[in-house]
DNA sequence: AATACGTGGTA
DNA sequence: TTACCAAGTAT
């Protein structure tokens, strides 16, 4: 029996700050198969001090699996409006159902059956299976890859296969001596989070100093390389604000391009924007520019938009801009309703300019 | 394997 | 102000 408080295996040292230091995120109160799902794919990509008021305002909304599952798409878009990579709001709801129905409701418990889950990949699914299934199978985000990647000194990060290999050799046996599976994990990650920062690493703090190569070599921080970075380009958007009569504007499922399937105001790439407004100028409508610089970036692209209000009157105009628009499947939002009905914030901003017309 | 996909926060 | 970053997945 070892009545010694203390240890001096970093890795019962990482366990014992992680106990005694962990942050207190909502989704760690009450840990449910449901809640931690959830989490986990609205913080893909995305922090965590961003994503918890927004992961208790959907479980309050949508507090099981099945009411997940049956969400109607306004209530998505409101939940996930401005947290980007929508494609994981669609994949969540898609989950849901494969668990809700396929699965008669019963949540996975194997890194296997998590990875069935739509946007479930790699990580997500090691995590979860770990939490939630005590399985013993390492997660590796970004966090990770930093903090292994400088206890081995891999100035390569796990961009070789040796870098993966080694990564995943000292993640499985370290997983294998772990009390609790999932906690070792979560323990990793907040450990490159709060300690093994990119910059500025803490590594006086770290439980597992000891151990760490490069701190030895005095090369912390030059691992893992940065990754490289994709040439911007410069992309010219042009977004129209139809508006009829009865005040309404019209938003619509976007089906290519940049925003594809995401639901929003119609986006015309410049070119088909000079021909479709001067078509609606001869048809009578009259397209205000009430915007011309509207700066968005999305990944590497740097939009500028350029915003056209126009009311449309005639039937015929109408009838048009769903022709030249391709679509059938206008909804026609009340004017002050639209901000919360969009997903992107392109879509926000260019109705904010729009309302600032006289 | 390489590429596409968003945004709010922060230095 | 600009640039970079964050609990990755799908194709």
């Amino acid at each position: 029996m070892d009545l010694m408080p203390h240890s001096d295996d970093p890795w019962v040292k990482l366990g014992h700050w992680f106990r005694d230091t962990h942050s207190a995120w909502p989704w760690r109160t009450r840990r449910t198969p449901y809640g931690s799902w959830v989490a986990e794919v609205m913080s893909q990509q995305t922090g965590l001090g961003v994503v918890a008021p927004r992961w208790q305002e959907l479980m309050d909304e949508l507090p099981d699996v099945a009411s997940l599952a049956a969400c109607h798409d306004e209530v998505l878009r409101r939940l996930w409006a401005g947290l980007g990579y929508y494609a994981r709001a669609r994949n969540l709801r898609r989950g849901a159902q494969h668990i809700a129905l396929d699965r008669h409701g019963a949540f996975p418990t194997t890194y296997a059956q998590w990875l069935e889950v739509p946007g479930c990949g790699p990580y997500t699914a090691a995590i979860l299976a770990s939490l939630h299934g005590q399985q013993r199978v390492p997660c590796i985000d970004g966090n990770v890859v930093r903090v292994v990647s400088r206890l081995l000194d891999l100035r390569e990060g796990t961009h070789s296969p040796s870098g993966r290999a080694s990564t995943l050799g000292l993640l499985e046996a370290e997983i294998e001596r772990a009390q609790e599976p999932g906690t070792f994990n979560e323990a990793m990650m907040e450990l490159g989070q709060r300690i093994c920062r990119k910059t500025k690493p803490l590594c006086q703090a770290c439980p597992l100093g000891q151990l760490c190569l490069a701190r030895s070599r005095d090369a912390v921080e030059m691992s893992p390389p940065p990754r490289p970075r994709r040439a911007k380009v410069s992309t010219p958007l042009t977004l129209l604000v139809l508006r009829r009569s009865s005040g309404e504007v019209a938003l619509l499922r976007r089906t290519s391009g940049l925003l594809r399937d995401t639901f929003g105001l119609p986006i015309l790439s410049r070119d088909m924007a000079d021909t479709a407004l001067q078509y609606l100028e001869a048809k009578g409508a009259r397209p205000v520019a009430v915007a011309t610089d509207l700066a968005h970036s999305i990944t590497h692209h740097v939009i500028t938009a350029t915003v056209w209000t126009l009311s449309l009157r005639s039937v015929r105009a109408l009838q048009f801009a769903s022709d030249v628009l391709q679509i059938d499947s206008i909804e026609w939002c009340p004017f002050d309703e639209a901000p919360a009905c969009v997903a992107s914030s392109l879509d926000r901003k260019a109705l904010l300019a729009a309302s600032g017309l006289p």
